[in-house]
DNA sequence: CTGCATTTTGACCAAGTAGTCAAGTTTTTG
DNA sequence: CAAAAACTTGACTACTTGGTCAAAATGCAG
């Protein structure tokens, strides 16, 4: 949009064509697709390359190196994957807040689960591209949210449990269908692509894990 | 190649030697680490070769091809993996088997993560190796312990729970720990090497699925 | 239309890696 | 102990793959 820059001056910072911005997307699309299905190493140039329509030299003219695809894929993903956590409101009913996270959770598994995949494979090979990003930015989310479970507690409205670990729970489970799909599918079968399976796994999901932090008495 | 007919029994099919069998699991406990860590495609057979203290050339004697050690450690490790599994007893009390089963689990994930992430990389990815196994194997044992699971709900003994997503939600849970070690290492600092941490993540997540599942009335 | 900037690609290169081979060394066995 | 079998490895091959480059094609402002 800022087209800017005068002609003659030195190298613009940056400006973006519309050429630019539709093969940057063709590209990142296509990457996101073979990263979550081979992972970095796994995934060849090429292939994203001719998933994306173009020849692999051009591709190299948007992003000169395949580490680039990669972590702007992450950091992409990475935002958008973590926000319902953001969106738990300290003032609002602790069932309801958690039941609402749960169930954005399941839908974020069903609807971009390449996005899950990516981000799994990436902490199970010991997060080298993202490390800086867990302990700069996911630890403080997780410590704030962390923080009002734990008030919650307090407070009597939920059962006592260690805040952090019904985080990973919730974590676990729900991305679970996202990136074990394969087991998931050998095991349940037919039954996965059914409509209604998903209201399925949810209700079970909130089951458990809403009577399990219920407050008894 | 006609090999001897001297000798008047025929080629016996198979004989282990005493080095046989200890380079055999030199490599294979060389191969868990490195596999483990860098997935399939990640892995050079060097790595594992130089971790296994011979050169590649050697190991190769022993496993022909990089897939053979690849599947032969899947094959070792799933079924001690799921051994849990089968121990859960019909004729037990519902909550105390769980209970067992789950605490079986965290431990594994504690002692043998390798073995979680192997496995977990190789489904990620599609389970390429082992789609056989999910079908032959492991789908008739988990179908037969939801029923046990099922009945148990219809006589009452566990709150209404789909079998196969109470399967799932310990699996997803428990091997959390294991898989995504370094995230949850990034969140919770230096109290994951503390002593006591695995007690107190059993005791989280038992607390909250046995309570989850607990009959209600 | 013209000329410059942007985009595109075929051909190529260097590094890395799975797997081979033939020739040596060690272990077993009669 | 000597021959056979089992084991070991340096050197090598064939192939994959990340990345380069120079030149051609296309887009676009004046």
């Amino acid at each position: 949009m800022a087209r800017a820059e005068s002609k003659k001056l030195k190298e613009a910072p940056e400006k973006t064509t519309r050429i630019q911005e539709i093969n940057r997307r063709l590209i990142l699309d296509a990457a996101l697709d073979v990263f979550s299905t081979y992972g970095f190493r796994g995934t060849t140039i090429d292939q994203i390359a001719e998933r994306a329509g173009m020849s692999k030299p051009n591709l190299l003219y948007y992003f000169p190196r395949k580490q680039n695809i990669y972590v702007t894929l992450l950091e992409e993903t990475l935002t958008e994957w973590l926000a319902p956590l953001a969106e738990i409101d300290a003032e609002g009913d602790p069932i309801e807040q958690l039941r609402k996270y749960i169930t954005l959770k399941i839908n974020m598994s069903e609807t971009h689960p390449e996005a899950s995949r990516l981000f799994a494979n990436e902490v199970l090979h010991g997060a080298p591209a993202i490390s800086d990003f867990l302990t700069k930015y996911l630890k403080p989310l997780v410590d704030e949210k962390a923080g009002v479970i734990r008030r919650w507690v307090g407070e009597g409205k939920l059962a006592p449990v260690d805040p952090y670990h019904l985080i990973f729970m919730i974590w676990a489970t729900t991305q679970h269908y996202a990136d074990f799909d394969v087991q998931v599918r050998a095991i349940m079968g037919s039954q996965v692509g059914r409509p209604g399976f998903k209201e399925q796994t949810a209700q079970a999901v909130l089951s458990i894990i809403l009577n399990g932090i219920r407050p008894r008495n």
